[in-house]
DNA sequence: CTACGATCTAGAGTAAGGTCTAGATCAAGT
DNA sequence: ACTTGATCTAGACCTTACTCTAGATCGTAG
């Protein structure tokens, strides 16, 4: 073993960056911001590390990031965690609602792509040998 | 009939974005960037006037937007355009790359609703009468 | 002990995509 | 003519979500 016992029980900030795909200078803003569920734990020399509930967390976080949620609510959830149980009907409703725009944001896309792949049929005809003069035209 | 004739052939910058949903301040920036296929006319006094071409393509990069693609690939999308005929594999490539970025939008999407799925139902089963004391743990 | 890379803090800077303001002008109803 | 609402230009400003910098410190391999 080439590092620390401890090494087996938390992350270096580096560590939770390649496991998250977050950058050191996110996981360093998201704290600062209060998006993290407790704080980060600190060595005597005060550098962080991160407990795997640490990672577990962040890994939602990530999730819920990519799939648009702004970072105003990663917060608010953030609170409501950290606040503990009893708010466990909020915290629902707030993932919820996150989940009804997540779909309603794969039906927008889904009909953008029909629309492109409209478009992207009509090049492809015309230089399969058509002839239309129009081609700027944006409807043709 | 309350306009005049030409209303019944160009429209207003207000009526523009009634139709297509963005601000009068976006088709003005939309303008000043270069992203529309050619000039909007004008009246005598200096007002705008759309003509349907002008909607037709507007209505397209709406699509666009809404769909993820940065202004800057719209603004070569209207610059191949606006050079006419002779560039249509380059517009199929352009389009075509997009819609293989939706694609992959869409099915990360997938993915993350169902991990939020997954976690609204740790709630929700909790609230139909779990015990579970580590409700906060993230994994939980 | 010395290097050297990883981390630390505070705070400035960036990119995208608009949004808003001020002050002037236009156009239409009365 | 007068009022009112829509539009005009140029340019400043905004929000979101990071990203980067500077200058100091930590910690580990040699």
């Amino acid at each position: 073993m080439t590092t620390t016992e401890a090494a087996a029980q938390s992350l270096s900030i580096g560590e939770v960056a390649e496991r998250t795909g977050l950058s050191v200078h996110a996981l360093r803003f998201y704290e600062r911001e209060g998006l993290l569920v407790d704080p980060v734990q600190r060595t005597s020399g005060g550098r962080r590390r991160y407990t795997s509930l640490d990672v577990d967390w962040l890994l939602i976080c990530v999730k819920l990031r990519e799939s648009g949620m702004p970072l105003a609510d990663l917060k608010h959830f953030a609170e409501l965690v950290r606040r503990g149980p009893g708010n466990e009907e909020e915290r629902l409703r707030l993932l919820d609602a996150h989940r009804q725009r997540v779909d309603a944001r794969i039906q927008a896309l889904e009909e953008c792509r029909s629309v492109i792949t409209w478009k992207v049929g009509v090049y492809a005809e015309h230089l399969a040998g058509g002839e239309a003069g129009g081609l700027w035209d944006p409807t043709a």
